[in-house]
DNA sequence: TTATATGCGACAATTTTTGTCGCATATATT
DNA sequence: AATATATGCGACAAAAATTGTCGCATATAA
């Protein structure tokens, strides 16, 4: 619980360091040799990034990837969200399919948690993990 | 992320159950039968949650559960990390055995968010869930 | 033309979570 | 005293999720 999936810690990696170099392009090889990442993993992470337009892809020789000015305000909650689907405490605020929900007596007092953490969680902004 | 484990939602749920029911003993059998939770696995969350001194165990026939009265301020965090272990956004909160963590350029951000969510949850209690 | 990028799908390995089985001990009930 | 019904506990198995690998296609600067 309450663990970053790997996947979600590299792309705040290679952000942060797409922030510090927004002057060039790095390439997906170079980020996975700096920070030990598995390049194919980083790979599908950046390819991911950029379908969401959080960066941006040039291709060929010499291309890579170049962060977005747009990415300042982008909220935690909303970027891992749309990395890796919808965050919820338990499974029903997903997904309905829980054999159990009818005999389930703690739902809506989860559902209120849930709700509470994640607009604190709302607040916190991308840029205070990458700056 | 951001998920509870099945076994904190039986501990809740078994935990709800034993407070509306304080005033009598229920066993694992009959609790696991009323919320359609395999009987082996909650008999081993209320095992646990016997040592950690959460509930009181009667044994032999006609024994049970029974809730203690001292409940009613436990933080959620604190119960969920005796269940289940350290909450921590990433592993190196956790567990400095990293290798990538010489390289990592988001460490201390992201301790900083971890505590402050951790010190959000920490406002909630298992009242808040269970009542 | 070539070397070096990104893009993408299928698959494999690993780890974590979840659930099962067997057996021991305790005790109320009969 | 015997029995049925509890809890207690360790080892194991199954399932699911996460993480990582491979192969090949496309794009483009040099």
């Amino acid at each position: 619980m309450f663990k970053l999936t790997r996947k979600s810690e590299y792309a705040l990696i290679a952000l942060r360091h797409l922030q510090i170099n927004h002057n060039k392009l790095s390439s997906s090889k170079a980020i996975s040799q700096i920070y030990m990442i598995p390049g194919e993993v980083l790979a599908k992470v950046l390819q991911k990034m950029v379908k969401l337009n959080y960066i941006d892809a040039y291709k060929g020789s010499s291309g890579g990837y170049k962060i977005k000015r747009s990415l300042k305000e982008i909220r935690l909650v909303e970027f891992i969200e749309k990395m890796e689907g919808p965050l919820g405490l338990v499974d029903c605020n997903i997904n309905e399919n829980c054999d159990q929900i009818q005999y389930c007596n703690i739902k809506m007092p989860i559902n209120k948690i849930n709700e509470n953490i994640k607009s604190i969680l709302n607040k916190i902004k991308v840029a205070d993990i990458t700056t």
